[in-house]
DNA sequence: ACACTACTCGGTAGG
DNA sequence: CGAGTAGTGT
């Protein structure tokens, strides 16, 4: 491309975005409007304008997938490899400001990079060493709080009152301290950590953070409205001094507050940049009219929003209603999805172009099971990642402790991987003498076989041999290459032997991702290179692609986009969530609310949503109500399916509230407010103390009646709360 | 040191 | 219901 033709195939408002160059700039794009064209546009703009030179533009992103994209269609419009580039996740580009200044915080460069399980096992550790019950307060629990500080950039020294928890009895600031330094003692950081270090020393140098002004005269984020603090933190330091930062997202697509996203951070952006520009991209190029017209009406149901009108800026997109589809249990729900998409198949739809998307992951199970019986072809998004795999993990644990001899949470995962009969007794040992010394693990275990700390001859002579072979692995790296040394190392280590020995089913499939793993490393110059990539890219093999019909949860989906979406699963509690009701109350309705527009707006021509009136959790049968998202869609924009006739037929009274799904139980409406009064009264056909049947139940006497809803004790399922509508006299 | 049983608990998941 | 783990027993 050349010339200013890149401008050409922009929309007004899309050009707008990308000419604005000086200043900040808050660019709000609703789903399907084109966000990364412009975001592109505008880096390779800033370039070819002469603003900077690449190495002086940061580009930041969240995820690998979009930093990928990002670099291939910048260099697509400059018409070269776009090379020197500051642009890559939050993570990765902090990772490499922090190892350049890392003594600054107590590391050294080549510190080590935790990922949640060592992170995990860190933490169970400095809890059991002090004495705190594991059982009562589970680490994660903890880990949940200190993430929560990290994402706020929050040190253990500055932890107040205010912020403090009492999680472990009030020894939470405490133990986050001693993590903290266990963290330091490994020269680790975990991901956390990488952001949190890096706006600490900004802040406690200026000439460092002088520097960086220097150098990034432009600043491009991507998802700004998933930002955490301690992103906004380090964004701010950067932009202060030439404001010239423009900021991407959507706030009615943030969805991650759970992780610690702070949605306050786009919508007070205006405040935060004085002076800033907002433009609206609100063409959308993806989805039919009353696809746009769904999902614009669920969400403007929420409230502080920044506002924004999705108009379609497609010629021919009237295309088909959203359908609502009732059903009677999930296993009629899952039929029914098998049903439609055998139909789209044999109607000449690409199975690439249908997905299902769920809320909870173990919703994919019920899908898999019909898909798999009918036949039909298919992949789950997300999931485990191949660095999260067993036998990966265990590989480079090896590789780092060759690379590192104090990752202590390496050498203890491998050194009685394969069973080297060395066990607790041994471990303890060589853990005393560790302390003792203050000396890393590895070391401590060659001490022990000088001092005769480890008395038995059989673990005495496997430990011998395994330090041995880490000096031989050590030595043969610098030689022979890191990738030589990685399949030595997993011969000789008996790591490899260990799954050709075992019989289980997924064995062979591991012994071929380990070859995968050495086969990956000569794509890096040395193992560093190679252990960077992989505590912070790695991704999925997820090679088989082909035509699949796609399974994910709504989150998973966030950016993708098909052109068949189905949306099971729409009942309270599940979606929206109770779990999140009950720790959110009415902010998280609203993100759930969010996540819903998220998932309608995947599609770019046929939603078809679902609900079942009972539901299989956890081995036994749960009647279950609409969701509220059923009645908040305008009903000019859906057509209905199954269920209602039934409905209508039997109990008139359903349809007087308006809605079909209108009568929503007060307590969930209110979900967070204390005010729960339960007025037991007699409504339509049934009494309290009579006795129903209902089809999956059996029998049962009502206990209880609010509004069509019967609380039920049966006699074999237990009590239920169900829908009048699905109970008979008897 | 390792194998087996009893028990718990269940959410979304980027880097 | 079923996976994962802590704890016990050999």
């Amino acid at each position: 491309m050349s010339g200013a033709d890149y401008l050409q195939r922009l929309n007004p408002e899309q050009r707008a975005a990308v000419e604005a160059v000086d200043g900040p700039l808050l660019v709000l794009a609703g789903a399907g409007t084109g966000k990364t064209r412009v975001l592109t546009t505008r880096f390779a703009h800033i370039l070819l304008q002469g603003k900077a030179w690449p190495s002086q533009v940061l580009a930041v992103t969240f995820t690998n997938k979009a930093a990928r994209e990002m670099r291939e269609r910048v260099s697509a419009i400059l018409g070269q490899p776009a090379e020197g580039l500051w642009l890559g996740t939050f993570h990765a580009l902090a990772a490499r400001m922090l190892r350049r200044h890392a003594e600054q915080v107590g590391l050294t460069s080549n510190f080590t990079i935790l990922d949640a399980d060592d992170q995990n096992r860190l933490l169970k550790q400095v809890m059991e060493a002090q004495r705190i019950d594991t059982k009562r307060w589970p680490p994660n629990g903890l880990m949940a709080v200190i993430q929560r500080w990290k994402d706020k950039g929050i040190e253990p020294a500055a932890v107040t009152p205010a912020e403090d928890s009492d999680y472990a009895g009030g020894r939470a600031t405490e133990l986050y301290a001693a993590y903290q330094d266990r963290l330091k003692a490994l020269n680790a950081a975990d991901f956390g950590d990488l952001l949190m270090h890096v706006v600490t020393l900004l802040r406690a140098n200026p000439d460092i953070l002088a520097d960086y002004h220097r150098r990034f005269r432009y600043i491009l984020v991507d998802e700004y409205q998933d930002t955490n603090l301690v992103q906004y933190y380090w964004l701010r330091l950067l932009a202060q001094q030439h404001h010239n930062i423009c900021c991407v997202g959507d706030d009615d697509q943030s969805i991650y507050s759970w992780r610690g996203a702070e949605i306050e951070n786009i919508l007070r952006f205006e405040k935060d940049f004085p002076g800033a520009q907002i433009v609206r991209l609100e063409s959308n190029y993806r989805s039919t009219r009353h696809i746009l017209a769904a999902a614009s009406g669920l969400i403007a149901k929420n409230t502080g929003r920044l506002g924004k009108t999705l108009r379609s800026g497609r010629a021919d997109a009237e295309g088909e209603k959203v359908r609502v589809v009732s059903l009677w249990d999930s296993e009629e729900e899952a039929r029914s999805v098998g049903e439609r998409i055998e139909t789209a198949r044999r109607a000449g739809h690409p199975l690439g172009e249908i997905a299902i998307l769920v809320r909870a992951g173990f919703q994919t199970r019920a899908f898999e099971e019909r898909l798999i019986t009918l036949n039909i072809p298919y992949r789950i998004v997300g999931g485990a990642r191949f660095y999260e795999r067993q036998e990966i993990r265990d590989a480079m644990a090896y590789l780092r402790v060759v690379a590192q001899p104090a990752d202590d949470l390496a050498f203890e995962r491998i050194v009685n991987l394969p069973k080297r009969g060395l066990g607790d007794t041994a471990m303890q040992a060589m853990h005393a003498i560790a302390r003792a010394e203050n000396i890393p693990l590895s070391l401590a275990a060659a001490r022990a076989l000088e001092t005769g700390a480890i008395k038995q001859a059989k673990a005495r002579e496997a430990l011998r041999e395994l330090l041995q072979g880490f000096e031989r692995w050590r030595a043969q790296s610098g030689v022979e290459g890191h990738v030589v040394m990685a399949a030595t190392l997993l011969d000789e280590s008996g790591y490899a032997e260990m799954w050709k020995q075992d019989k289980s089913p997924d064995a062979p499939g591991r012994l071929d991702n380990l070859k995968e793993l050495v086969r990956a490393m000569g794509d890096f110059e040395n193992l560093a290179g190679f252990l960077e990539h992989v505590s912070l890219v790695m991704e999925n093999d997820d090679a088989a692609e082909g035509e699949r019909v796609s399974l994910m949860t709504l989150h998973a989906a966030k950016g993708l986009e098909f052109d068949m979406v189905f949306l099971p699963g729409w009942e309270e509690g599940v979606f929206p969530s109770q779990r999140s009701l009950d720790e959110g109350g009415e902010k998280a309705l609203e993100e759930e609310r969010r996540l819903a527009y998220v998932g309608i707006t995947r599609a770019r021509r046929q939603a078809i949503i679902s609900h079942a009136a009972n539901r299989r959790i956890y081995g036994n049968w749960q009647a279950s109500i609409p969701s509220r998202f059923l009645d908040e869609l305008p009903v000019g924009e859906i057509i209905r399916e199954g269920g209602a006739q039934r409905e209508a037929r039997s109990h008139a009274s359903v349809f007087s509230g308006g809605g079909l799904y209108s009568q929503r139980p007060r307590r969930m409406i209110e979900a967070g407010a204390w005010e729960v009064k339960e007025r037991p009264t007699v409504t339509g056909n049934f009494a309290i103390g009579e006795r129903v049947f209902h089809q999956k139940f059996g029998y049962g006497r009502i206990t209880g009646i609010e509004e069509n809803r019967l609380d039920i004790e049966f006699e074999k399922a237990g009590s239920k709360r169900l829908l009048d509508s699905f109970v008979e006299k008897t």
